[in-house]
DNA sequence: AAATGTTTTAATCAAATGTTTAAAACAGGT
DNA sequence: ACCTGTTTTAAACATTTGATTAAAACATTT
């Protein structure tokens, strides 16, 4: 076998895979690395033998968790072809797509945050493409020449959408504490925020103050 | 002194309020006895002594914590006299003077029910007032025989003057690393949205499908 | 099959951390 | 001044937990 390179690829991965759930699940320190080698069905030492420590192991979750997240919007974003109204609808489907493959990424990347923000600015290069979509609604603002808006910082349209898409995931055990709900309930709800969710966000542009 | 009563209240509740900040701060396996503690400026024993341990101290901080957002919100939609237009304005004002002294609330709680649903359903009792919210925009969907809405379920609606609200709160420290803003500039943006959150919510109350 | 490099395991270590203990300091009543 | 109950402290305890070690198992090459 070729020295130092195909560690049994197997073994890394799984690993991997029961970080992203446990982590996401728990948070960093609310993770035990003994629960995630158990999740993985491999021995304890087998962790650090791969990653090294908790924190790389962390860490490369962290990045692939962004990674999800934005590299997909970026290239969405870049689309110059499609239309504003285009990307409204799709950059909705898009995170409620990878939000239904991923429940519980939201609130994991916020708590992270919030619990040691500059542990994450060291661990995470700042992406910048969130700041690209503000730019790509201030230019279709002026290019729909739409009046009334003109006091509102499309920046607020922007994290309306966020919000409306995103925070039902963060907030999905206590909506099925509430509702009583069960995954399938939660997931016709969702379908229908697809749909709706656009709908207000072009109303949004178009409403005077 | 009386016995058993008067224990120098500004102790425990020193130990509490520092509780309040770190265990918000951090989550709960993320804060240490010491650190609440040493916020305390106390000593490490005088914790267990009035709190017994840190499971019982952070039952009292999650159960406070939902009292302050849960209560206040149930007295305000019970109030028979003031109409749903109104009700909006103040349920928006309600969360967002709650929300400025105490923004790492939202995600505190949210956290805590995503790494350990049962533990919480166990320590809180389930708040059914959100309920009412929905019975609330209910009956004010028919009181208002707005036609066209019919198919909307009103609890769409409660879950957007929520997700726009509290979702900036939780993604709060991101926001700040992306937009560059100071305290100050976040709270501007808040403002904003205080007036603007209303306008949006009884636009889509009026939105035809 | 011997040698060499890689992967896995069981056992152990050292530090962190929630909790307890025993004694001291303090306050109020007699 | 003494007693009694309360509050505070420093030290220690026991467990948890991230990490390491040394040896075994496995695979590949020669």
């Amino acid at each position: 076998m070729e020295k130092g390179v195909n560690k049994d690829a197997s073994t890394e991965e799984k690993i991997k895979a029961a970080a992203f759930k446990i982590f996401q699940q728990k948070g960093f320190a609310g993770s035990r690395t003994r629960d995630i080698a158990e999740e993985a069905g491999i021995n304890l030492a087998l962790l650090n033998y791969y990653y090294r420590s908790k924190e790389k192991l962390f860490k490369i979750v962290i990045e692939e968790s962004l990674g999800q997240l934005f590299i997909q919007l970026q290239r969405l974003i870049n689309e110059e072809s499609t239309s504003l109204s285009e990307k409204i609808d799709k950059i909705t489907g898009l995170y409620i797509d990878l939000l239904k493959k991923n429940p519980n990424l939201p609130l994991f990347i916020l708590g992270e945050i919030q619990s040691d923000p500059e542990k994450f600015k060291k661990q995470v290069g700042i992406p910048d493409i969130s700041i690209q979509e503000i730019v790509t609604i201030r230019q279709a603002k002026e290019q729909m020449k739409i009046t009334g808006i003109e006091n509102i910082d499309p920046f607020h349209i922007i994290i309306n959408l966020i919000s409306m898409t995103i925070f039902p995931f963060a907030a999905r055990p206590m909506i099925k504490i509430l509702t009583k709900w069960d995954d399938n309930g939660f997931d016709q709800f969702i379908e229908e925020r697809r749909q709706l969710i656009p709908v207000w966000i072009k109303s949004m542009l178009k409403i005077e103050k």
